[in-house]
DNA sequence: TAGAAAACTGGGAGCGCTCCCAGATATATA
DNA sequence: TATATATCTGGGAGCGCTCCCAGTTTTCTA
């Protein structure tokens, strides 16, 4: 009765860095030291302090620390409204991990702004710019986003990119070698002997669309072989989308597609199914992205591995540099793909065939990427 | 040139309180109860207070406020270490949206804390539960985060559970009525004329998994047909954990299947088709959750929805509430699950076959839930 | 051993708000 | 018109830190 008397009616008063202090028989600026790990403390002073931070359970207050400091220790993850994906792509979860992660280790909070809405959008963004709430942001790189990436560098709060922002700006950013990785799946199919190969593409509004795009085209020239812009089908990277560009594709009799996401190849699989047309005998297929969804399909999906945890680590490293450092110079990262074969693009059953090797059955929940 | 000058070397001073002030010709705490539509204010200065307060572009300072007033306008959002399909499953996307615009809604900005490794738990969970990083926390609900639970009680941290915990403890929570939703599909399949219903339910050490599969048990008992122990089977909510747990129960030779989740489903409808075996003809299959994957699958599934996003909004609300009002008495909320009918279960073609009707064909990516 | 230099420690000011209370002004009552 | 009352406004204190500077102690040097 006298507990819970003294817990309503006396609560803790809360445990302050001066508190703190009067128990070490220290002053306040020698507990802040302490805790904040600067110079200038003899060290056995310092394990005192340090033992009754431990014994009391002290951590400081983040809102005094940041009125004092002027560091937040937030940083934001914006999802512009035109990313519509997000709730439906797993490269997004993926990405926020590798992000989520990154803050945990840099003793960063990770907040969210998703801009479901034009409303959302318009009402909070004014809030997000104004220095004081966050000390960074992370943006997803969109078709409509260049115009937030104007305002983000007049309003001179810390940003980047993932992704390639579609003008050029000053802007720093984290992108793969979307090129390169399409290249590269391209002339794979190509070496399997396809002849005609088509593109199910990404938005051709957005540079990793755009970028996978002009992989397949180079890698198409550069065999000698004919562009036919009926073999050209824009999606959207949905499976939704995956589905019906599929189905305008077929009719312009591809023997091979290269499918912009694996989320597309998905809905390309449908399509391929309903037409009762076979993978990869009739039709070969490498998609982009290497996900979970990739091992999930029958067929198996060959597909460009992202290395996308490791770009959701490296932008919040990238943007306490720049945090750290100021914007100039412009930091620009770009990852290197991998292809990952499968059953989809025929290798396998070329290799089987030759050399009787069992086939590989779709793996767990690897924790690759 | 002196533009240019002037921006860098005297920096505009940040704009406060006491700035607006000065500029409306009236005082700090004036301008203060304009801001927080406190009652007290003359209308025409509260007119003149908010012109300069747009003239300026003023926000005011969320640190000072938070230190001031003891509130940080933050809800965390909490993933405990051992929800791994966090990357995988649509689910949480889609929950996440829901609280974050009830957050934008609410003028609240949501963190995310995503508990990859026991490292991450260990590190993160004490600075989380003590006072003064966030208002209060949205925690999902797993087999293992009953100790948290309990912590964050004595913590005194206002939180509440997204989805139903395990011991029936104090705390509050939002979640859906699995029990019903599942019966309801068992007796959908039982009308439909099945006679062999098997289930793939989701781990039985959790309220989702078990509820879901009582749901199951009772549905077959009432209608007087018997339980077989083989054709339970255990899966983990996950596509792969779908196909294993799918390719098990084929060998009993159920003629329907009760999937206690919609990528769960995917994967058994993989396991079927290399079996090749056809749905709804030789396996009629209702699943869990409507979410796209459900209308990706072929054939699509017939499918419990669950209001994910309404339940995201609900537990911010009632977040809020208790933040307001404490923890007592606790806050329970069950939403109702809705039966949707699609190919998987025979039913569509039943109703075909006797009225003609054309099939329905995918939809796109629906705004609902 | 004195004096200079280096290493350490403590207190004050201030970050930009909110909240409380006292004082000023407008309105109602006798 | 004088007084009581309701309404409005301003300033002080304080939230819990960080940062700077001045003062104190220790160590080094001649």
């Amino acid at each position: 009765m006298v507990a819970l008397f003294s817990e309503i009616f006396s609560p803790m008063p809360n445990l302050t860095l001066e508190e703190v202090a009067r128990q070490a028989g220290v002053s306040r600026s020698t507990v802040s030291r302490v805790i904040n790990n600067q110079a200038g403390v003899k060290a056995d002073i310092r394990r005192r302090v340090w033992d009754v931070i431990h014994e009391t359970g002290y951590h400081p207050n983040p809102a005094a620390r940041t009125l004092a400091s002027q560091r937040t220790h937030l940083i934001g993850l914006v999802i512009p409204r035109s990313v519509h994906t997000f709730f439906t792509d797993p490269y997004f979860p993926r990405l926020t991990l590798g992000i989520a992660q990154a803050c945990n280790q840099n003793d960063y909070t990770l907040s969210l702004f998703l801009f479901h809405t034009e409303d959302d959008e318009r009402k909070l963004f004014p809030r997000i710019i104004r220095k004081g709430l966050v000390d960074g942001l992370i943006v997803q790189a969109t078709n409509a986003a260049d115009e937030l990436f104007v305002q983000l560098s007049q309003a001179e709060v810390p940003f980047i990119i993932a992704g390639r922002p579609m003008n050029l700006t000053d802007a720093s950013y984290v992108d793969v070698d979307n090129f390169a990785g399409a290249q590269n799946a391209v002339r794979h199919l190509i070496r399997q002997g396809y002849k005609r190969i088509g593109i199910l593409s990404g938005p051709l509004n957005t540079t990793a669309g755009l970028d996978r795009y002009q992989g397949y085209r180079d890698a198409i020239r550069e065999n000698g072989m004919a562009l036919d812009e009926h073999l050209l089908v824009e999606g959207d990277f949905s499976e939704a989308g995956g589905y019906f560009a599929a189905r305008r594709l077929l009719d312009s009799r591809p023997d091979a597609l290269f499918i912009a996401s694996d989320m597309m190849a998905l809905g390309a699989l449908r399509a391929i199914r309903e037409a009762r047309l076979s993978v990869p005998d009739d039709i070969g297929i490498v998609s982009f992205d290497d996900l979970p969804p990739a091992t999930m399909a029958s067929p198996t999906l060959t597909t460009v591995r992202q290395p996308i945890r490791r770009l959701g680590i490296r932008l919040v490293e990238t943007l306490l540099d720049i945090i750290e450092l100021g914007p100039y110079p412009p930091r620009r990262v770009i990852f290197d793909t991998e292809l990952v074969i499968r059953e989809s693009c025929g290798a396998d059953r070329n290799i089987r065939e030759q050399t009787n090797i069992p086939r590989q059955s779709a793996p767990g929940l690897a924790d690759a990427n």
